[in-house]
DNA sequence: AGACAATAGTCAGGTCACCATACGAATAGC
DNA sequence: GCTATTCGTATGGTGACCTGACTATTGTCT
């Protein structure tokens, strides 16, 4: 039901829209790429100008008759969003600005698994203050990534987070005066993917990330599948192999005992290895498998073939149903690719007629947070008028 | 770029669809669902009667004090929109008004697979002008749904109907003078579940139906799956049981090869059992599989219960990764459902936490054409400023 | 150099859709 | 009959976009 003002907002948002997806332009050209008059364009311009969204910037116009245009660019001292990623290990925030830019990002390595829940969200509420203390911009929502089933803005379910399904994320964090969003990492990391990246835009991708359990995100027709429960998208207990491993979750033969963390290192390393020290870095370990596949240990190449193909087996079945453009590998996948990428596709494409390309995130452990980031922004780009006015409108009458 | 006959196109929408979803009521309620003002209500109600689109009932009020109101519901007389089946053995035809309501359904037995098929068309084409010769209103749109591939209104790949790929659809119906859409019969059936029945407008549900092989249709946040070749929610082919028999694709394993209907027949009989008989009208086929489970059948009873686990394999990993509140299954699963439910639900629980709930389609073998003349509708439905006018405005001067 | 065409952006007036308010119409309860 | 209540419509107002004209700035041609 459609007011006049929300028509004005609609527009604007359009216009915001247009300038974050294809850049810098002229009020005429955003007239001609929206369909709006060029009257109607230098209005809705001058409006986010004077909220700080938008900023003019030079004269442009390589080599064409007539005048040049004004470029307007998004004005990336405005809004900012901030995302958070609550982990196993580690605390992570990123502060990204209307355009798309870092303007700050922190990770802290604190042991979450055996804090009390309320104590983190007070550190976490501590380094999101001092983070953004250094960023100009006015920030406009925090959005919070937790590894687990989240439902209705709660945790219901955190297999590697005790104490934190149930929790009033919101509350703990209401110092720092921002709105809170709670969702599942693999979402967010997904939304990310889709926000940024080679993949940007692309509007049906699933994202997959290796953890010590398997997180899968997956964007259709543009918009993240959630499900009738919030559970949509998870991938690490697909019972794709009746009878294998025990899983965590009670049941059998969940993808993630596959090809899940754990199942890498028990096949490539002994008990007594370093490789299997919960103690060490994760990315240490990483790069020493990486290591020991490069110099040739058949053990290491062995176990990694067999993930590869075991995630090959799994994405078949993504890939059939979900029908995307890509599958993007995240988490340790990402940083095993060189060595997963070449069965996977073997064991793809013996399953499925036209395997979507899979490719590796380039987005690192960022990728949580950037896209609770994007998510914290969105309200902005949907209703710029939520916003105020940094350029106060001159007063017309006493 | 909302501009300002899309406000009024989008409000006219608005009360379109809440007097579809909702049944009639009066202006004012209209006005307090909407959070428009009874004024312009009363505008967009005229203008919705004038296009023939909704008309006035009878006055009611049921002891309340006050002005009665008069009501307002959808005009069946207006406008209605046409499925259109093409399957193996038979043609079909359905036109739904816009109250959803049945206004006329054919079934032509035709020998799909064994004509070519430019005289199928023909046949169709006539068989629609026929069946609309006998309905009032005024048709707006005619949906082809096809047992196959279909990408950008192009048949891709079609099994069982050889020489469809790649046909021009729309021109063979050209002489329907109807816009034509074509689309895959079990993602059609999907929105017919979602648009009517007692699924209705469940946002997240997954239709399965069982033909000669497998067919999905999923709806995920309201919207159909449609992934980025179209090919989303298609289920027969997931490599679920790798090295199973043979499927017609050219490879193994796939999911159809265990609960396609082949599969069934083969279980449940020897090969000079008339239950194998293509010949024999499928229904009666069905029929005589539920007799003999009735009786008891031990063999019968064993083969059904083995489809049924195999359902149960498949729905866990569509429930585990779509999490949709509801599976309905149709086409042979819908006949049998009364010996394959417990197994199915059996399995399903014995992989997933949360069991979307399953249930049998009570649209028959209509879903498709159903599914189809409601998307024939939509246009209307989202833009009714899109019917000319039946009773035109009063022309203000000479 | 000057005229001309082309393009950018602004301004003033107009149209359209929704809103606010008031009013007549129809009903129940006293 | 009177009042309270609710329905629906009529009237005038506001806001947002549109139309058309105008100025500003540049390149090109003569």
């Amino acid at each position: 039901m459609p007011t006049q003002g929300q028509v004005r907002s609609a527009n604007l948002a359009t216009v915001l829209a247009r300038l974050r997806d294809h850049g810098p332009r002229s009020r005429a050209r955003l007239a001609a790429d929206t369909g709006l008059t060029k009257a109607t364009v230098s209005s809705l311009v001058g409006e986010l100008v004077d909220r700080g969204l938008v900023a003019e910037g030079e004269l442009h116009r390589p080599g064409s008759v007539g005048r040049p245009g004004t470029l307007v660019e998004l004005d990336g001292r405005g809004v900012c969003g901030v995302g958070v990623e609550v982990n196993v290990d580690y605390l992570a925030v990123l502060v990204l600005d209307l355009r798309g830019t870092v303007r700050a990002e922190r990770r802290l390595a604190v042991d979450v698994a055996g804090t009390p829940a309320a104590e983190v969200l007070v550190v976490a509420s501590d380094l999101i203050v001092e983070t953004l203390a250094a960023v100009p911009g006015t920030a406009v929502g925090l959005t919070v990534a937790v590894p687990g089933a989240v439902q209705g803005g709660v945790v219901r379910t955190a297999p590697n987070l005790p104490g934190w399904p149930g929790l009033d994320v919101a509350a703990g964090l209401a110092g720092t005066g921002l709105p809170v969003t709670v969702a599942n990492d693999a979402d967010l990391s997904a939304l990310a993917e889709w926000s940024a990246g080679p993949h940007a835009h692309v509007a049906d991708l699933v994202y997959l990330t290796g953890e010590v359990g398997v997180g899968g995100g997956v964007v259709t027709g543009g918009r993240l599948l959630r499900g009738s429960t919030g559970l949509g998208g998870e991938v690490g207990h697909l019972a794709l192999t009746p009878g294998d491993a025990p899983c965590g979750c009670g049941r059998r033969g969940c993808w993630e005992t596959v090809v899940g963390l754990g199942a890498l290192l028990r096949a490539a390393a002994d008990p007594g290895d370093p490789l299997r020290d919960p103690g060490r870095d994760l990315e240490d370990r990483l790069a020493e498998v990486v290591a020991r596949a490069r110099a040739g240990d058949a053990r290491t190449l062995a176990a990694l073939t067999d993930i590869g193909t075991g995630l090959g087996v799994g994405a078949a079945v993504l890939v059939a149903l979900l029908d995307p453009a890509v599958v993007v590998l995240g988490g340790y996948f990402a940083h095993l690719g060189e060595f997963l990428l070449d069965p996977l596709t073997a064991a793809l494409a013996a399953r499925v007629d036209a395997p979507g390309r899979v490719a590796l995130s380039t987005l690192g452990f960022t990728a949580a947070v950037r896209g609770g980031a994007h998510v914290a922004l969105q309200p902005v780009l949907d209703d710029p008028t939520t916003v105020p006015h940094v350029r106060p409108a001159l007063e017309a009458h006493a």
